[in-house]
RNA sequence: GCCGGUGUAGCUCAGCUGGUAGAGCACCUGAUUUGUAAUCAGUAGGUCGCGGGUUCGAUUCCCGCCGCCGGCCCCA
């Protein structure tokens, strides 16, 4: 009788196996068939196994099926594979190199040369592919795993020229592996970690989304790669779901509402640089208004700086060497010189400002808060929209602090920072970047640094990702980042401490001990850029923004001209409060401008027909169609200012 | 900057294989004065992104440039 194991499932219930049995079968034998057959792949004791593999010592067991997210996230790997071999079957000759998931599917990078030089996939060429795909689905060929010698593997892949695979064979081995897993399906191998479904079958549908270019390993000067974006569902339904959600987030674009809603217009005159019209210029006067309130009362000041500066500063605070390809350089007219440049960022002209003064340590923390236009000059192909331009505003500030308070502005930041995605909906991430190898400073000021950022977000309960070795050297990091209506993700705040700046610019404060010390430097923003955070705020609120953002608050539509005398007063009125509102007095339908009112995104939509004309009231729609009933000016004046009273 | 795609009226788009362009909406004019998502009619609007080339002739084919879009790189 062979030997037992006992497999725990997550339900806590135990079954007795004999020894060797597969997982698969192990499923169908003693928990059902039905699971055997939806089954994706397999946990046992935390690690995430084939199907195939043997149960040969008791573990605890779970099963996972389509119905699990983990499961896509497996067979979207073995559409990776199934792509890889659908191109190398139609296009002999083209080298892999690797093809991970990513989080909207994933793609797989290809070397593939005509006459010694890159050759891009045609979009027929890719619809090519993915018939082919999706052909290699329909056979349902199993997926099969081996383990293999390094030296085997070397071989196998130098006999079939894959020079890409070869080179990561050899990095794997200088890691110290001695064998590595192949996994088949048909006559197509590739090496991986694995897990895989159990047949080509389970992956459903393949969709091939682009082609674009990428470097080997990321870097400009390697080759040049072919890279193919797809994504997979386990059927036509989840595709079609997905299909449609996308284009509802088409429609949420912000470049596209910016035109729908006339917000903002770029023109090829000045790439990458936005005319505001004057409802996109209300929405940036009125984050900007509400930004410098929120500094003021945290203990800010406001300054101004210079927006051209010669060379002299850039030098010193090193962005002359480091920065200067993305700074737009400025000709002296007498010297004949590029030597000024436009300011790409604050900094330097806060620290030439802080030496402006002696300072006392009783004085600081100093919060200097500035939302001067800075120009970059970024890479013509990175531009796109509002949230990669070449002109636009930070909420930008600096505070000087002691060492010993770092801790309390990290954590006065963060809740502020807090207050603000709150108060408009934001969902954010954080990502802590930590000490790199190549740094300035003690190991002892960098423990502290780190803690205090690490501290703070603990304390605030915001969940982070820790990105070590990924800060700056001259300190760490946490950025905060939102996610646009298509998935990509922005970073908008910031906060980096900086250990150098102060230096670098000689900046000093006497302690209580009557000697001079360095202040802390702390970068910090909140919105980012008004730019990225307006497109971002479009695509949250799909432009429907809440009354106190909102261009517009309301406009007044009558129901014949003998009412529009009558309505110029209720727009003086309510205009005189404060209030943006505006009358309709277009010589359309009532029922056309409440059209348009509504495609326009008006919070209210004011009626005013002879029963109001009467009882000096308005007839107030709220954007969506809801009829509020018909009130007194005062009384919509009221209502209007509790939904729009900024937060 | 790199790879690919793309560029026709303010917007959304149509325009087989080369023969100097159309629609809807918007704009403008006129009529209509209407109670909560498009009143009717008419006029007008484009050196087909820009510059070269091929051709008897280019929106259409070729080359270069620019913008935009999707990625890469980078980044607020």
């Amino acid at each position: 009788m062979a030997a037992l194991v006992t497999i725990t499932l997550p339900d806590g219930s135990k079954k007795e196996a004999e020894a060797g049995i597969s997982v698969v079968d192990f499923v169908k034998n003693h928990i059902g068939p039905g699971l055997a057959k939806a089954a994706v792949f397999a946990r046992g004791n935390g690690q995430d196994v084939d199907l195939a593999r043997t149960l040969d010592a008791d573990a605890s067991l779970q099963i996972f099926t389509s119905k699990n997210p983990e499961a896509l996230e497996v067979t979207r790997h073995d559409a990776a594979h199934i792509v890889a071999d659908a191109v190398q079957q139609l296009f002999p000759g083209t080298q892999v190199t690797i093809g991970p998931v990513i989080e909207e599917g994933f793609y797989y990078d290809f070397s593939r040369e005509k006459d010694g030089k890159p050759a891009p996939f045609s979009p027929e060429e890719l619809e090519a592919i993915e018939k082919r795909a999706n052909e290699i689905i329909a056979k349902d060929v199993p997926f099969k795993r081996t383990e293999i010698s390094s030296e085997d593997a070397v071989k196998l892949f130098e006999a079939k020229g894959e020079k890409f695979k070869v080179e990561i064979i050899h990095d794997i081995v200088a890691r110290g592996a001695k064998t590595l897993t192949l996994y088949t399906h048909g006559d197509w191998v590739d090496f991986c970690l694995g897990p895989h479904g159990p047949s080509t079958a389970k992956v459903g549908v393949i969709k091939l989304l682009s082609a674009s270019g990428a470097y080997w390993r990321a870097d400009q000067t390697k080759a040049q790669l072919q890279r193919i974006y797809g994504i997979s569902f386990f059927d036509k339904k989840g595709l079609d779901a997905w299909s449609k959600q996308r284009e509802e987030a088409a429609k949420r674009d912000h470049r596209r509402l910016g035109r729908e809603l006339d917000l903002f217009h770029f023109h090829p005159y000045s790439p990458g640089a936005a005319f505001w019209t004057p409802k996109g210029t209300s929405l940036y006067q009125t984050l900007s208004d509400w930004m410098r309130r929120l500094t003021r009362e945290d203990g800010y000041v406001e300054i101004k700086t210079p927006l051209l500066f010669n060379k002299n500063l850039w030098m010193k605070s090193g962005h002359w060497d480091k920065y200067k390809e993305n700074m737009f350089l400025v000709q002296d007219s007498d010297s004949g010189e590029l030597d000024y440049s436009l300011k790409p960022m604050n900094c330097p002209s806060h620290h030439v400002y802080y030496g402006f003064g002696k300072h006392s340590y009783r004085e600081l923390p100093l919060r200097l808060h500035t939302q001067d236009v800075l120009h970059r000059n970024e890479a013509a192909g990175a531009l796109g929209g509002l949230t990669r331009v070449r002109q636009f505003a930070q909420d930008d500030a600096h505070i000087y602090c002691r060492e010993d308070q770092i801790a309390d502005e990290v954590f006065r930041f963060v809740k502020l920072l807090d207050r603000v995605y709150n108060a408009v909906g934001l969902k954010y991430e954080a990502k802590l970047s930590t000490r790199p190898e190549k740094r300035l400073g003690s190991d002892d000021l960098w423990d502290r640094a780190e803690a205090a950022l690490k501290d703070t977000l603990e304390k605030m309960n915001v969940a982070y990702e820790l990105k070590p070795g990924d800060g700056a050297f001259y300190g760490p990091k946490i950025d905060f980042v939102v996610s646009d209506s298509i998935g990509r993700k922005w970073q908008l705040g910031t906060m980096q401490l900086d250990y150098i700046a102060a230096e670098r610019f000689d900046l000093t404060y006497v302690g209580d001990d009557n000697k001079e010390h360095r202040p802390v430097v702390l970068h910090r923003a909140i919105f980012g850029s008004f730019e990225r955070f307006i497109a971002i705020l479009i695509e949250h609120f799909a432009g429907i923004f809440p009354a106190w953002l909102s261009p517009t608050q309301a406009v007044i539509v009558t129901v014949a001209d003998r009412q529009d005398e009558h309505a110029k007063k209720v727009v003086a009125a309510l205009n005189a409060k404060g209030f943006r509102v505006e009358f309709d007095d277009r010589g359309m339908s009532m029922q056309k401008k409440i059209r348009e009112a509504e495609i326009g995104k008006v919070p209210f939509i004011l009626v005013i027909g002879d029963r109001e004309v009467e009882g000096n009231a308005v007839a107030p729609r709220r954007h969506g169609g809801e009829d509020l009933k018909s009130m007194s000016v005062d009384a919509f004046a009221e209502l209007l200012a509790k939904e729009a009273a900024i937060p």
